[in-house]
DNA sequence: GATAAGGGTGTTTTT
DNA sequence: CACCCTTATC
């Protein structure tokens, strides 16, 4: 077998991309790619084949940097590469010898880490902690709270929202009026209140040695905006490759071209048909405008589609087919047509659930296993009832998107422990521990931390604090546990605070709390893991675990079980068979999406994203009638929804059409207007009290 | 100054 | 539902 039998696995585009560029010198040089690959076009076995050609042709692997977009994809693609270089050099009758790709990671893991290495010349502290969204979101409030910014005649905008306005204004490089007037307009008023609100909150994170997620690209691209620093980081590289561009933003189009002036050596592949991650800053116009960008790239297109049957494209085509602008593609298959996939009418959503459930288990029955089966939806909580439904008929499941696990309380208190010994600085951190001793607010954990401060910011200070109320035993527990904590041995050191910890349980929460206490083990044993607690904080904040029930734990990795996952969350991975809840206007698209086109064709992308992710059977299903968690719920909380504004009877052509039992004919045949009522129930009883 | 309880209110998706 | 703010009580 020859070594570069790897190429013949692939198909004349995929083998252009890989091998694009040439050897000089000893080097391999290649000018600017882009690797237009639509859905399923096999566009990971193009990365990873790309980056294992590099190698193969003498590449240093530690001189690729490989930009994805989370933890699974990198860990993915340094997988295959892996496997393809060793392949190949046992034709050589060599050893590959543990090739890794040490660079290879997210944005924001590959600038913390970048960051920290050049903490010194940035004027930063190298043990900076992260904040994760919600660490960030308290801090905003402590700001908040200090500058006092009550007064106004609308209600001042919530933490969250302001640390959204806040990410955008960061991520787009825009004015903070910008992006009130375009996303937020109903906080104009608030402006000024904010400018100052983010300056102070700036400050703050300076002077307690903490970044945010958006600081690590902000960080990041300022660094490259000075000559000699940007220099000394791109002399890291000869290769970047980078993955899922169309959700890049400003930011990190920024970093790119300072880390690749020219575009040597830079390959970026991503499919504008699939960007769905606008709300979060994410700039289509980085990928179509990357031609431009990068005068003499080199475009390669992928459409040919691996997965999907022939019936499901043809539904996934026409509905991309509806949208306004970008690179044009039709994706095409040779799997042959297969079955069509169904539109499902359901009365409601214990229904729905029902339903999909039913035939989760009729595939299983002919040999489909549950993992190769997925329960797509929209928002989170549209699962609620197929959670319910397969709790109660004990079917095993996964759910992946909303990170549950780091927003439990007592997860995030044991971590803010050890956040606190690493970076005694950190003030979120500090305000949480404290408050863990009974009769301890924020006043006290304030004069606390200060105390701290004028103490060196050495916790050992703790002991001598003055507690004017409160428990004083559990206050000098707790003092000395972090006292010790500060220099403890790694992994060792963390089996005493969580012991501590876990003992405080019981008071703290609802009994039972053992299911808590198992979360805390659970963070012990994943601290074993990991180098050190540095390591251990900024890869779960930057890295958390993905689903519920997964803590990293490899046990129950054989075990079967459905797939339940938020389109987004779904992105990149592939099942046989696709269910996607609740296809309503209001949430396909969503009711906060529809005032612009731009918002629209995200939300129907998001729907192109579902649908793609379908090999064999695709099926979309709609509720008549559903229950209305969000506000407008003015009286009776149902609500009729409206068929999906996406479904045009173009796209429908590609559908079956199937009503499920329960739905009444007259429902289902006007489910804009049910039939007026027969008595006025409302008059009635009113008329009993007049 | 810490906590509990009550009432009004509010944009989903995530590194 | 979950948050945020106010009010009452310790």
């Amino acid at each position: 077998m020859s070594d570069t039998a790897y190429l013949d696995d692939l198909n004349d585009a995929q083998r252009e991309a890989v091998t694009h560029g040439v050897r000089v010198d000893g080097r391999f040089d290649s000018d600017p790619l882009l690797v237009i690959a639509g859905a399923g076009s096999g566009k990971t076995q193009a990365l990873s084949h790309r980056a294992a050609h590099l190698i193969l042709s003498g590449v240093d692997p530690r001189r690729i940097l490989l930009l994805t977009f989370s933890r699974r994809a990198a860990d993915e693609m340094t997988r295959r590469a892996h496997a393809v270089v060793e392949a190949a050099f046992a034709a050589r009758g060599r050893k590959g010898a543990g090739l890794k790709l040490p660079w290879a990671g997210t944005f924001h893991a590959i600038g913390a880490r970048l960051l920290r290495e050049e903490a010194g010349a940035l004027g930063l502290d190298e043990q900076f902690s992260i904040l994760d969204r919600g660490d960030a979101a308290d801090l905003l409030d402590v700001c908040r709270q200090r500058l006092d910014l009550g007064a106004g005649k609308t209600r001042f905008p919530r933490k969250d929202t302001c640390l959204g306005i806040y990410s955008q204004v960061v991520n787009r490089q825009a004015t903070l009026a910008d992006v009130l007037a375009t996303r937020y307009p109903w906080c104009v008023d608030h402006h000024d209140g904010l400018k100052a609100l983010f300056a102070a909150y700036t400050e703050r994170k300076l002077a307690q040695a903490t970044l945010d997620y958006d600081d690590l690209l902000l960080y990041w691209a300022m660094m490259m905006g000075h000559d000699g620093l940007a220099e000394s980081v791109a002399a890291r590289f000869d290769h970047v490759l980078v993955d899922e561009y169309q959700d890049t933003n400003i930011l990190q189009a920024a970093i790119l071209k300072r880390l690749c002036p020219d575009g040597r050596g830079l390959c970026v592949v991503g499919d504008d048909a699939q960007a769905i991650y606008g709300f979060r800053a994410a700039e289509v116009a980085n990928i179509l405008g990357f031609a431009n960008d990068y005068p003499g790239c080199m475009t390669v297109r992928l459409e040919r589609n691996y997965r999907s049957t022939g019936a499901i494209l043809d539904a996934s085509n026409a509905l991309i087919g509806e949208a306004s602008a970008g690179y044009h593609k039709t994706l095409y298959s040779h799997r042959g047509a297969g079955m069509k996939p169904r539109h499902v009418t359901v009365r409601d959503s214990v229904d729905e659930a029902r339903y999909v459930v039913d035939r989760v288990l009729e595939w299983r029955e002919t040999g489909v296993a549950l993992t190769q089966q997925a329960v797509l939806f929209r928002n989170s909580h549209h699962a609620n009832d197929v959670e319910v439904e397969l709790i109660r008929r004990d079917i095993p499941f996964r759910k992946y998107g909303g990170l549950k696990f780091l927003e439990a309380a007592h997860v995030k208190d044991l971590l803010a422990l050890l956040r606190l010994a690493e970076n005694p600085r950190d003030e979120i951190a500090a305000y949480r521990v404290f408050q863990l001793v009974p009769g301890v607010g924020p006043g006290t954990a304030r004069q606390a931390f200060e105390h701290v401060q004028s103490h060196n910011d050495s916790l050992a200070a703790l002991a001598g604090f003055r507690l004017p109320r409160g428990d004083r035993g559990v206050w000098q527990a707790l003092a000395g546990q972090l006292a010790d904590a500060v220099h403890a041995d790694w992994p060792g050191g963390v089996e005493p605070l969580a012991a501590w910890y876990k003992r405080t349980l019981d008071e703290r929460f609802e009994p039972p709390t053992t299911a808590r206490a198992g979360d805390i083990d659970d963070l012990v044993r994943m601290a074993g893991q990991h180098a050190d607690r540095a390591t251990f904080l900024t890869d779960l904040t930057l890295d958390p675990p993905s689903a519920t029930g997964d803590h990293n734990d490899d046990a129950h990795l054989d075990e079967d079980y459905l797939v339940l996952s938020t389109v987004h969350s779904a992105k990149g991975r592939e099942f046989d068979s696709v269910y996607l809840l609740h296809v309503a206007d209001g949430t396909f698209p969503n009711e906060y999406s529809t005032s612009s086109d731009a918002a629209l064709d995200e939300e129907r992308r998001l729907m192109y994203v579902a649908f793609t992710r379908a090999k064999n059977t695709l099926e979309i299903v709609s509720p008549l009638r559903y229950y209305v968690t969000e506000q407008h719920r003015h009286g009776d909380r149902h609500v009729y929804g409206a068929t999906s504004r996406f479904l045009t009877p173009r796209v429908m052509r590609y559908f079956e059409a199937v009503t499920d039992g329960g739905v009444e004919a007259r429902a289902a045949s006007t489910p804009h207007s049910p039939s007026p009522p027969q008595i006025d129930i409302a008059a009635g009883a009113r008329a009993l009290w007049q």
